[in-house]
DNA sequence: GCGGTTTACGCAATCGATTGCGCAGTTGTC
DNA sequence: GACAACTGCGCAATCGATTGCGTAAACCGC
């Protein structure tokens, strides 16, 4: 019964122009009226938002949208470069996601995901041409580096979830990867560690930065890295199992694993395990992001701790400082190493 | 260098009847060059595009969706009527909303998160009419039945994650609660375990229904309920953690619990261990939704699956019916039992 | 070569709200 | 009482693409 008047029995929605009509103004002065624009009286201000409420009426956002060239929503892109999987429903996108639509939606803006199936090297400014946000968050740095570089040119308010790359131009917020990768292994060799395992996909920039970091705290203890204990695996799927499975096979020792997530390093334990070896008696692992799962896996995982609400917040921050023209700098947020039984102190 | 084209030096974007003066034709042409339409020659058709391309052209969105009145984008809306804190990055939502985003950008539609911190009985009738969205996804029945049901009366492309209510006019495609509530009680009873505690937000439509297939399932074992094991508890915070330990406190005796959610299984489950009893061995403790955590958690829970990707995937198809017209019912989808060490076989 | 059909494309209205400018009518000042 | 300033509000242009209708040119058959 009430919402009769949110769609009369024409089917049409309310427009402007029929509250217009019941209130005897021009449209003019209906649209000022509902902005609260202070030169329409506060009497006539109350009559129409009071007539706007009792007949549903709601500002038709699309028709706003044009005439403001402006939308009160910010897009979260994802391009999809080498992963043909479905990112979306990945957990550590979720976990980052999660984080920035509260953060945004606090902001009172609403949010636009986009997936970007088969990006090429213009996808980000066909996307900002569009004009369906504001400004844009783009998770994925990996292989879209030049793409982004290209976009952030001429376009502001924009920022990108990663590291730092020396000819960046665009401005990314992320952890700490290498001080997260020399923590963790410096861990290893602390506890008396020796022949540590690098896990992870070093294809993508953040990655590589903590392989760096892992190598870096190897130097620092006066040994040198072993190549062959550096090993490509994927976050999802098998490889990380396989690949610590097939080492173990081919008899290579090894006493530590440092895992570039939390995911490979419990795929690692799995495989320690069904090989007979225990973790952490016979080899320690550390992990990376502190995931739900690190605290509550078996053992729990030593890890090293991304600061998600913190970094969605900085993203958020210099995005809006962005939209009001300010410039950010890129900006790389402390991690912190999470002490759990898969890698004890001694 | 290229990216010059997409933002000419004027700072203005290009706009249709830039192409189309380029071009030497009308916008009407362009316009409809740039969507296939059959009546522009092939010939045509491709020098437009290429022009396009090369000027690195993007149709406004914004004027497309109010031209057209459609926008390309489904709306997923969250209500967040009796929790206060931020809800999104929940992780059960995330969960949903990873799966639900995956089925509709599959389709080429874009994924409109839209929040509302102060739902009223009109907010879902406000947030139809402001022509955001072609189609909209509610999460979050709990509180809203009223207000979705005044939606629901004139608008159709809405769907609702959430348990069949006996008065519901809107479509909702939900678990089966009651059978899951029954199954767990089942197995706790059949495993011989008697004086079975739950715990969990029974004002929750989905919930309750949890708690009828528990109050079924010792029926059907000709045993009575104990009212005082119907435990208030939510699924975040320390309620159900405080909960167990005050009922141990007291001395009260019991030897199985079924909770609402994996996540107040483990605070019972830590709850348990703080007061020195073990679990499974003195109290078996059967979980709901089969999370991540469920797999990894010490002991590994024994739970009732929720089929995320099916129930995802049936919202968006029945949305997506909607929106072709059809009319659908609401679904409800099987679950099933997860055995692992917190509640064995026997 | 002529009527009729088809092809190719442009004109102008339209979607619905916002906003710069300007006009009445009122108030204020000396 | 004359002129200026202010108040309250409407006119009409505008945002940029889409689309129904119309028309000129090309084409066809006989």
């Amino acid at each position: 019964m009430e919402l009769e008047k949110v769609r009369p029995k024409s089917g049409r929605a309310v427009k402007m122009t029929d509250i217009a009509r019941i209130a005897g103004v021009s449209s003019s002065t209906v649209s000022r009226a509902l902005a609260d624009h202070p030169t329409i009286p506060e009497a006539t201000r109350n009559t129409i938002q009071a007539l706007a409420r009792e007949h549903g009426y709601v500002v038709n956002r699309a028709a706003r949208n044009l005439r403001q060239s402006q939308t009160q929503t910010i897009a979260v892109a994802v391009p999809l470069g080498h992963e043909r999987e479905q990112l979306i429903s990945d957990p550590f996108f979720l976990r980052l996601f999660g984080h920035l639509a509260d953060e945004i939606s606090q902001r009172r803006y609403d949010i636009l995901l986009v997936r970007e199936p088969s990006p090429d090297a213009h996808w980000l400014g066909r996307l900002v041409q569009s004009q369906r946000a504001d400004g844009f968050i783009i998770v994925g740095q990996s292989d879209q580096h030049q793409a982004l570089n290209l976009a952030a040119r001429d376009y502001r308010p924009l920022v990108v979830f990663g590291s730092e790359l020396p000819d960046q131009i665009y401005c990314s917020v992320g952890s700490d990867n290498f001080e997260g990768g020399r923590l963790a292994t410096d861990h290893l060799l602390r506890s008396g560690r020796r022949r540590i395992l690098f896990l992870g996909p070093a294809e993508l920039p953040q990655i590589d930065l903590r392989l760096d970091g892992y190598r870096q705290a190897i130097g620092d203890h006066g040994l040198s890295v072993d190549e062959s204990f550096v090993l490509p695996a994927h976050f999802t799927g098998p490889s990380a199992h396989d690949a610590v499975r097939d080492l173990l096979a081919r008899g290579v020792e090894f006493d530590g694993i440092f895992a570039a997530s939390d995911g490979i390093a419990l795929s690692a334990i799995r495989a320690l395990e069904s090989a007979g070896k225990r973790c952490p008696a016979d080899v320690s692992v550390v992990g990376f992001d502190d995931s739900d799962l690190a605290s509550q896996s078996h053992p729990a995982l030593t890890t090293v701790r991304q600061d998600f609400p913190g970094i969605a917040a900085t993203i958020v921050d210099h995005l809006f400082r962005r939209l009001d023209g300010e410039g950010t700098y890129s900006s790389t947020l402390p991690v912190n190493l999470v002490l759990r039984e898969s890698a004890p102190d001694r």
